[in-house]
DNA sequence: GCCGTTTTCGGCCCGACTGTTTTCAGTCG
């Protein structure tokens, strides 16, 4: 059992106790602890053989047992429990945006209803706007809610996925007679949501293998069973796709089962024009003499081409690029220097300046930025001038201390809903990294949305503009906003644009990273880190700037100090 | 359920917006 997983337990537990209503503490407690498991850096396994997980914060007694219960026996009596009283498919209710908890439990008790089907049945029917606080605006708003949902979510985060797979990666590897397990397809590719896990093995002994998937714990349906092949459903909804080859093929296999489709048949029609068969199995010439393919690379030189990373495989130009030996040189991960968004437990994040300090330096960086929330988002526990002079002091300490690593004192101001910022131009005018975001009134106008952002674009301390669409992945589209206004705003004042990493924003998106790089604008790829574990994140955005074309050139934060800090404003 | 403590129970993040009301509950960030 992966800490992910366990932790969804405890978050299923919390929606659910939710709904019913009864518990309110009990479901923050849940609620607080499937985060911090979720941020655990040592899997819970390993704390429980230490017995220390009862030092987890936030883990008492009770938690503490039934986490023990999980690693034992896979499941949690309260939580199948909880599911005879709440059939799981109500839980989908609480997602449409405008419902919440009660109103959920009224559409459950009232009406019946336990699936996002049935409550589109009964809305045309109705029957919604006859329960207390609902009308016929909720009614619609309802329909058109499941419509977006149906359309957009059924793919999973790229994170989770990867966590997950990550798992189940080392799971198949343990079996013996395995030499190699890799994610494929748009896993691989780093796409921002996928559709299913693929994932992709080398083994003599195929069958074996897909029944190891099959016999997996977590493995709840076989949807697909071929010889080489086996499809399943986990018990979080997550299909995993596994194909087996032999190890003289893997490279072959690996390279079409990553795709995209498009990319391995534009492929495939270059090499037929040089009489070479690309398959799965093999590269053949027209002799048929098997050519050498010891790396992807190798496919791509038989085709006299550069080396195609995943994460341009969406034949979108990279092909015509690669045989032109005009490929860029893609930002990489090593390239970052630092980070310039992170939060501490300041305002609303669970490790201390202190320890964000000491992950980021074990990264390798040189810098980073502490960037805690403005006063206004009270909720986040917003630092106000007072406390951000205090925090600057802590700041001054701890680079005293040290020698080639330098903290950079920041805000994450918010931008406020008449583009006035949350702190006075004198208190930003102090700090090293001012990041402005919005938070609040997400609901205006597209005229009101993008002048509001761009007067904070103005601003001569603003130095970067934090996710800049608001959208979070999977829950809710961005704000109206006019990108190009944007864009040419920022090109004109200087101002960095983010590509928040958290894999619930990815914010800005490849597409309009692409578009803004293109107008001249600046990129920085920050991991709006609120945790430790969080400053990892930062991989997902580094993907983004990839899919997007961006070099290291394009990228703020991969400047060494000296030249970061005459780039900010 | 957890935590802290003035040790064994009281307190636990806040404020605004929205839609449905007609004075406020529910939702959201």
């Amino acid at each position: 059992m992966q800490n992910i997983e366990i932790a969804w337990v405890f978050e299923e537990m919390a929606d659910l106790l939710e709904i019913k209503g009864t518990d309110f503490f009990k479901m923050r407690a849940y609620r607080q602890a499937a985060k911090t498991i979720v941020r655990l850096e040592q899997p819970l396994a390993e704390l429980a053989k230490q017995n220390s997980i009862h030092k987890i914060a936030g883990v008492g007694k009770a938690i503490n047992a039934k986490i023990k219960e999980i690693l034992a026996t896979g499941s949690c009596a309260t939580h199948r429990k909880l599911l005879l009283e709440i059939p799981k498919g109500v839980l989908e209710i609480r997602l449409l945006p405008g419902i919440g908890p009660k109103k959920t439990r009224t559409l459950f008790e009232d009406l019946g209803i336990t699936s996002l089907a049935q409550l589109a049945v009964a809305a045309k029917n109705r029957l919604v706007r006859q329960l207390p606080g609902m009308s016929t605006k909720t009614e619609s708003d309802i329909l058109r809610h499941i419509q977006v949902l149906k359309t957009s979510s059924q793919k999973k985060s790229l994170g989770v996925v990867r966590e997950l797979g990550a798992g189940i990666i080392a799971y198949l590897a343990a079996f013996p007679g395995v030499t190699a397990v890799e994610f494929g397809g748009s896993t691989r590719r780093w796409q921002e949501t996928v559709a299913d896990l693929d994932l992709i093995a080398a083994t003599n002994h195929p069958q074996e293998l897909l029944e190891v998937l099959s016999k997996h714990p977590r493995v709840t349906k076989i949807l697909e069973q071929g010889e080489n092949r086996v499809r399943v459903l986990n018990q979080w909804g997550i299909v995993i796709d596994l194909s087996v080859v032999p190890a003289a093929q893997f490279i072959t296999a690996w390279h079409r089962n990553t795709g995209s489709q498009k990319h391995y048949q534009h492929l495939k029609k270059l090499a037929i024009e040089k009489n070479i068969t690309l398959d799965h199995q093999a590269m053949i010439d027209d002799c048929g003499n098997k050519l050498a393919v010891q790396t992807e690379a190798d496919i791509y030189r038989h085709l006299n081409m550069t080396y195609i990373p995943p994460e341009l495989r969406e034949d979108h130009g990279e092909i015509e690029a690669a045989l032109a030996g005009k490929l860029p040189e893609l930002v990489e991960l090593k390239d970052i220097k630092g980070d310039l968004h992170t939060h501490t437990t300041w305002s609303d994040a669970a490790a201390s300046l202190p320890e964000m300090v000491q992950v980021a330096q074990a990264k390798g960086y040189s810098y980073l930025a502490i960037t805690d929330h403005s006063p206004s988002l009270k909720v986040a526990n917003g630092l106000d001038w007072e406390r951000l002079q205090e925090q600057c002091r802590e700041i001054d300490q701890l680079n005293q201390r040290e020698q080639d690593f330098t903290v950079l004192t920041g805000v994450e101001c918010d931008i406020l809903a008449d583009g006035s910022l949350d702190h006075p131009d004198e208190v930003l005018a102090d700090l090293d990294v001012v990041v402005a975001s919005v938070h609040t009134n997400f609901q205006q106008d597209q005229q009101t949305m993008t002048n509001r952002i761009i007067a904070a674009i103005e601003n001569e301390y603003v130095d970067i503009i934090g996710h800049v669409t608001g959208r979070l992945l999977g829950r809710r589209s961005g704000y109206a906003l006019d990108l190009a206004e944007v864009f040419a705003a920022a090109a004109k004042y200087d101002t960095v644009l983010e590509i928040n990493a958290s894999p619930h924003r990815l914010d800005l998106n490849t597409e309009n990273t692409k578009k803004a790089r293109e107008l001249g604008v600046q990129i920085v790829i920050n991991s709006d880190a609120h945790d430790a574990k969080g400053l990892n994140d930062l991989e997902y955005g580094v993907a983004v700037a990839r899919r997007a074309w961006l070099t290291s050139g394009d990228v703020l934060n991969t400047m060494a100090l000296d030249d970061l800090l005459k780039s900010l404003k």
